[in-house]
RNA sequence: GGCCCUAUCGUCUAGGGGUUAGGACAGCGCCUUUUCAAGGCGUUAACCCGGGUUCGAGUCCCGGUAGGGUCACCA
């Protein structure tokens, strides 16, 4: 096999959806995996349906999964550009080679006479075909009409699919479709069989709406004397209601979003390879440079899939707890401590370096419970500050606002407010005496004492005095990462409260 | 409707003639009396239907059914 050159060509009609994300995901395996080549094309022959800041958005996207690619609007090497709308000089001298062969064609005919073409097959329950009104001799080409393919051959056409294998498809598959448009634009047809062969495109990744205009590309391939690039259909990315492939008017994501939502994107990648694609060990959970080594073509599934973001979450986790120290530090810790001070970093920075924080975090309770923060920073940048001090996680910052003490710090029915309080007045005097420099020498402080009183008994309206919630993380977590003065300062108000 | 593709637990899937049909997510139950986007143990749950080939079919073949795709001067 030669080495693999292939491609992600997106149009930039907007933001990238999983369906895009897993296309260009396969692309790029496969080129990395056998040190090939992975190029971005924007295919923007569409002026109509363009959405300006497209490029940029699909580029951000790409860059946020690890997707690097190695020529692209950015890097256009010696292509001249990786955006078809620059590149029109190519598709005018291509279709200008196939009129001079008689293999294309001005269409003649007005949108109101193809339409009544169309029309009258259909009263005769036949599939329209422009071919059956191919004009007898064809007019010049001036590039004010579309211009036609002339189908050279009309059989049937069959062909290999990585994927599928063996395809087939009856003459009705092929026409005479459009290879420039009247604006002087090329189709898509035409443009990507043009471009893929000037960039030495060896795999074609895409997904399986194609099939079905797959005869069309043989002809042409075969008109241009074009050995046809090897085909590899993706299965559909399925609605979660599974009556509809996922698209984006059908409530498919950007992908984006998943980041500003707190989804790593090692995470998001690791998932979408497996939908569609399989390694055929139980392995699921892989690294990046794992799933390049591991990814073969012939593991690719010929059945579509559901999209599954309970499944996702669960990959984050699992990626969340794998995190090295520096890469914690780099997409949390930094993004934390940096642009907005929250009022927790203004008052605790220097007693608590980023380096210790990092390492006392290794725990993946304490992650968990940071990454939604950097989910809430992501999303409202802004007001981070108000956001932290009023949220779900308040109590990191600043004090609870309890203003009554009550049945809440009783772990159980048979415990009485009064004892609760004599719990939280001797956990106070440990914690008093404690090591507070990690929330390990703080439960080796209070274990004991938990341990004989019941822990729950004493835990219970610790944590509740430190957080004020019904849920949070254990107390000995949060008291270390708020403080001894602070801790001591909550308990303090807590039995005040009490009594 | 024509053409094309697809079919294993609710979901992602393993398994490609002999399997107690395996794993993961979700669910459910119990445990961890620190309730978390934790952890442990256990558990429910699937071969679309009908024919054929074969000693034997989830697996191969045919037909049905269902779902998806496509029939544009969209990609």
């Amino acid at each position: 096999m030669n080495t693999p050159i292939t491609r992600f060509a997106p149009s930039p009609t907007g933001f990238m959806h999983i369906g895009g994300v897993r296309t260009a995901l396969y692309a790029w395996m496969w080129a990395r995996k056998h040190g090939g080549t992975f190029i971005l094309r924007i295919e923007d022959t569409d002026k109509e349906r363009e959405v300006p800041g497209s490029i940029e958005h699909i580029m951000e996207t790409l860059r946020w999964l690890g997707l690097e690619w190695d020529y692209g609007p950015d890097k256009p090497g010696n292509f001249g550009s990786c955006i078809q709308s620059q590149r029109l000089d190519t598709y005018r001298a291509a279709a200008q080679q196939l009129v001079d062969k008689g293999l294309a064609y001005p269409d003649p005919y007005s949108a109101e006479e193809i339409d009544g073409f169309r029309r009258a097959a259909q009263a005769d329950k036949r599939v329209f075909l422009f071919r059956d009104h191919r004009p007898k001799e064809f007019g010049a080409w001036d590039g004010t009409r579309p211009l036609r393919f002339k189908v050279p051959e009309v059989k049937r056409s069959h062909w290999h699919d990585a994927v599928r294998g063996e395809l087939q498809a009856g003459e009705e598959a092929l026409d005479d479709f459009i290879l420039m448009k009247s604006d002087g634009y090329p189709t898509y047809n035409f443009a990507h069989i043009i471009d893929d062969q000037h960039m030495g495109i060896t795999h074609i990744m895409r997904a399986d709406e194609f099939i079905s205009s797959t005869p069309k590309f043989l002809s042409l391939y075969e008109a241009l004397g074009i050995t046809p690039p090897v085909f590899v259909t993706l299965p559909p990315i399925l609605r979660e209601d599974k009556t509809k492939k996922l698209g984006k008017r059908d409530g498919a994501k950007d992908v984006l979003e998943y980041r500003a939502e707190g989804y790593l994107p090692e995470a998001m990648i690791n998932f979408l390879a497996l939908i569609g694609w399989n390694p055929g060990t139980p392995q699921e959970i892989f690294s990046r440079e794992e799933l390049i080594a591991a990814f073969d073509i012939s593991g690719i599934h010929s059945h579509g899939g559901v999209f599954n973001e309970e499944k996702l979450r669960w990959f984050n986790k699992q990626h969340l707890s794998r995190l090295s120290n520096e890469r914690f530090k780099e997409i949390i810790i930094t993004p934390m401590v940096s642009s907005t001070t929250t009022a927790y970093y203004d008052t605790h920075q220097a007693s608590h370096s980023t380096d210790a924080f990092v390492i006392d975090s290794k725990h993946a309770d304490i992650w968990n419970k940071l990454t939604p923060i950097i989910r809430e920073r992501i999303a409202t940048a802004a007001d981070f500050s108000a956001e932290l001090n009023s949220g779900e996680y308040s109590y990191f910052f600043a004090p609870p606002k309890t203003t009554q003490i009550k049945t809440e710090l009783l772990p159980n029915k048979s415990s009485s407010l009064t004892e609760a309080l004599g719990y939280l007045q001797d956990a106070r005097n440990l914690l008093a005496k404690a090591d507070f420099s990690s929330a390990d020498t703080l439960k080796s402080a209070l274990w004991d004492y938990a341990t004989e009183k019941g822990r729950g008994n004493v835990l219970w309206p610790l944590r509740y005095a430190l957080t004020g919630k019904e849920k949070s993380p254990d107390p000995f977590t949060v008291a270390h990462i708020i403080g001894k003065e602070d801790t001591l300062a909550r308990i303090d108000a807590a039995l005040t409260l009490g009594l």
